[in-house]
DNA sequence: CGCGCGCTCGGG
DNA sequence: CCGAGCGCGCGA
């Protein structure tokens, strides 16, 4: 724990000391003790400060966010408690932010103690990281007079006298004992200081030079100009979004301003590091899991004090203390980890749009391939689009061609490789060129097909692909709850090979080395990749030829640039695009446009083999030709006809606990609440029902739900309020919006 | 009759 | 969330 700074005083100071009242709201994240509590403290508490209280019976204490001071409580004055201690010198959250928590906790319905710990580092709470400090050594303004024999100390001197201030240990190093005679004597003066940790620092700079072409001038110019504030910037893989952000940041530094920078969760790689050091140098904090926990604090602190002033990292960067933001950036937009998956379950754009909004500024979204729902507003108006058309060099994207498996297995090839896809390896290869072989293994979802005409049941009410569960032998939909019989013939073409999805990397890894037995092959997938780091290591390795093909599942598909990748192998896109979701469209398309952005990056040109059994969809055919308006075109289309988002909300309140009766009986509960709701305001729904979760139990806990389609502008927030007004014991409720997976 | 545990209540 | 207080049940 950190140590006050404002102990108590003596009494006779104390008196002179105006008395004041901090409003303080315990850190207990519980609704019981979500409210404002009142206690006396002296002047020099002020809001968003720590504090330590007496809280509870006894003598018990708690730690408190101040929220407000003022002059005079309302509660009976026997009842006023003092503050044990104030925790913070400067508040840990300032004014923007403290009402920013409060509007978290009114929008997700969750207690202030939540939101409040969304703005600190996890580690200050848990009192497990300190500041460090450092002794240094510098010579004192007046010397006492040196033995002319004292040859080291002479030495020493003229050492300080030419660095001015070293620290203390590299002085010892040099002498001890003359060090130490040169502090007795007060020719050195020690003083301690406070140092930062600083992660990073033997990352080499990338010294670029910043000259923008017409259309990233344009976009600058634009994001300007227009007086919108939210942009989206569209543009491909290597189209130089990158140089618009920094370009942007860099105004916002020049005029005197702070910026945000949001990357998603995968994407922090060296090089990235690099061109902001190289850039902004020391001005940049970087809040990424990888760190240290003293160095995700004092990187923390580097913004507080404003000592750095461009905040990078995933989502939780949206919450960096700063003040006076200039600019907000939110890169690869359509990325999935900018939605929280605990509680409150916020959706970074809308913090980082609040804080836009407060602060005055722009906010960048960036994106190949931009959500639906996204470019839709982007579309409307709402937002302004800015589109970058080329790449920088003019390099066109790599071919992609679709490989039909239907005709490889009539061929009779039951492997998971095309003839097409073996024969471009081998010359990838001969070449001596690296490949990458992806396949798409998410989640645990069954998905069923007939491998003769590549249908896949879909679910008739919902035009969603059906989900094999094998306990209970049946084919269910995850959007109605509806179950069908497992199929022995295929409804369209009545052939036999109905084939359940899904191919593990270990045999994609085992058929390639029969295949190209002096190939060196790295996989990466959940199970290789053990560790915070372990990605890092799998792809430095193979960017630094460690081996000819890596195989792995989406994390191979983020930033990272291979230069000797000219071959990028798609193995089931399929799978992918038949995934129970309505934005399973949206993700595959995503998908195949990033992976193929991995081929041919440096000089050669690169090819994708995309295999598909169903070669004529529409999504493969855009993403084939790199068409995003064509695809979103289709899309949007077909978004409207079947009422799914952004033309509706899907709703689902989720109830889960280990006891399955507690959840039932909290289960019904909360199906009674929403069934008030669903009858007010029934017009506005489409469907509405509580069902099983399609995984009905997921690490020991019973997963119920209650699931709803309704009107954009349905009664969502009566939804939340209703969800989350009463706590159950053991069992956990919680709403989330448009959910990206319902399993 | 006396103590122990489980539930309820309140915390400034 | 956490501890205090209280009520009831059981054991001697």
């Amino acid at each position: 724990m950190q140590r006050g700074i404002f102990q108590f005083e003596p009494p006779g100071e104390r008196e002179k000391e105006k008395r004041v009242i901090a409003e303080v709201i315990v850190d207990i994240a519980h609704s019981d003790v979500d409210k404002i509590f009142d206690y006396a403290c002296g002047e020099e508490v002020r809001a968003g400060m720590r504090v330590a209280v007496p809280f509870g019976r006894g003598k018990s204490t708690a730690t408190g966010f101040v929220m407000r001071v003022k002059e005079k409580s309302d509660v009976p004055p026997e009842k006023l408690k003092e503050i044990y201690r104030v925790e913070d010198e400067i508040p840990a959250i300032n004014g923007e932010c403290l009402s920013l928590a409060e509007k978290i906790s009114a929008r997700y319905r969750c207690p202030m103690a939540l939101s409040l710990r969304l703005f600190l580092p996890a580690e200050m709470r848990t009192g497990k990281v300190d500041k460090t400090y450092r002794e240094f050594a510098r010579l004192a303004d007046e010397l006492p007079p040196i033995g002319a024999g004292a040859k080291a100390q002479h030495a020493l001197v003229a050492y300080l006298g030419e660095r001015g201030e070293v620290p203390a240990s590299e002085l010892r190093a040099l002498s001890a004992s003359a060090a130490a005679a040169l502090i007795k004597s007060g020719a050195v003066v020690l003083e301690k200081r406070r140092v930062m940790r600083k992660p990073y620092e033997n990352v080499a700079y990338a010294a670029e030079n910043h000259v923008l072409t017409p259309a990233q001038e344009n976009a600058v110019r634009t994001v300007r100009e227009v007086s919108k504030t939210v942009f989206l910037i569209h543009g491909v893989t290597g189209s130089g979004k990158t140089e618009i952000y920094l370009t942007l940041i860099a105004e916002a530094l020049k005029e005197g301003k702070t910026a945000i920078f949001l990357v998603p969760e995968i994407s922090l790689t060296p090089q990235m590091f690099s061109k902001l050091r190289g850039r902004f140098g020391t001005k940049v904090a970087i809040l990424h899991s990888g760190l240290s926990a003293g160095e995700r604090f004092d990187e923390w602190e580097r913004l507080r004090l404003g000592e750095a002033r461009i905040a990078v990292g995933a989502r939780s960067a949206v919450f960096a203390p700063i003040e006076n933001i200039g600019c907000i950036v939110i890169d690869e937009e359509h990325d999935g980890s900018y939605i929280s998956e605990s509680s409150p379950r916020y959706n970074t754009f809308d913090i980082a749009y609040l804080r836009a909004r407060h602060n005055g500024c722009k906010l960048i979204l960036g994106s190949a391939t931009p959500s639906v729902d996204t470019y839709r507003r982007a579309e409307k108006g709402e937002f302004g689009l800015i589109t970058l058309p080329d790449r920088i060099n003019a390099r066109p994207m790599p071919k992609v061609h679709i490989v039909d498996m239907r005709r490889e297995v009539r061929r009779g090839n039951a492997t998971p490789f095309s003839l097409a896809l073996r024969e471009k390896l081998k010359a990838c290869l001969d070449g001596g060129n690296q490949a990458i072989v992806f396949l798409n293994r998410r989640g645990f979802a069954q998905t069923v097909m007939c491998r003769d005409c590549g249908n896949v049941v879909k679910c008739e009410n919902c035009d969603v692909a059906l989900t094999y569960h094998s306990d209970e032998d049946c084919l269910k939909c995850h959007y109605c709850g509806a179950k069908y019989r497992p199929l022995s013939a295929c409804p369209v073409c009545g052939g036999t090979h109905i084939h359940y999805m899904g191919t593990g990397t270990q045999r994609v890894v085992g058929e390639l080395k029969k295949l190209f037995p002096q190939a060196r092959i790295l996989r990466m997938d959940v199970d290789t990749t053990s560790g915070k780091e372990g990605h890092y290591k799998i792809l430095k390795q193979f960017a630094e030829r460690g081996a000819d093909i890596l195989v792995g599942t989406q994390m191979v598909a983020k930033g990272h640039d291979f230069p000797s990748v000219t071959l990028v192998g798609i193995l089931d896109a399929d799978m992918s695009l038949h995934f129970p979701d309505y934005r399973s469209g949206e993700r595959t398309f995503q998908l195949i446009t990033q992976v193929a952005g991995r081929s041919g990056r440096a000089g050669a040109e690169g090819e994708v083999v995309l295999q598909t059994y169903d070669p004529e969809n529409y999504i493969l055919r855009f993403a084939a030709s790199y068409d995003y308006r064509g695809f979103y075109g289709h899309e949007i289309g077909m978004r409207e006809a079947m009422m799914f988002p952004p033309f509706v909300k899907i709703v689902r309140v989720m109830v889960t606990g280990e006891d399955e009766k507690e959840t039932l009986s909290a289960l019904r509960t909360v199906y009674e609440k929403m069934q008030k709701i669903y009858t007010a305001h029934e017009e506005q729904f489409l469907f509405f029902n509580r069902m099983h979760a399609p995984i009905k139990r997921i690490q020991n806990k019973f997963r119920y739900q209650v699931l709803m389609r309704m009107a954009a502008d349905g009664p969502l927030r009566e939804v939340y309020a209703a969800a989350m007004e009463e706590k159950y014991k053991n069992v956990l409720v919680y709403v989330e919006e448009n959910p990206s997976n319902l399993s």
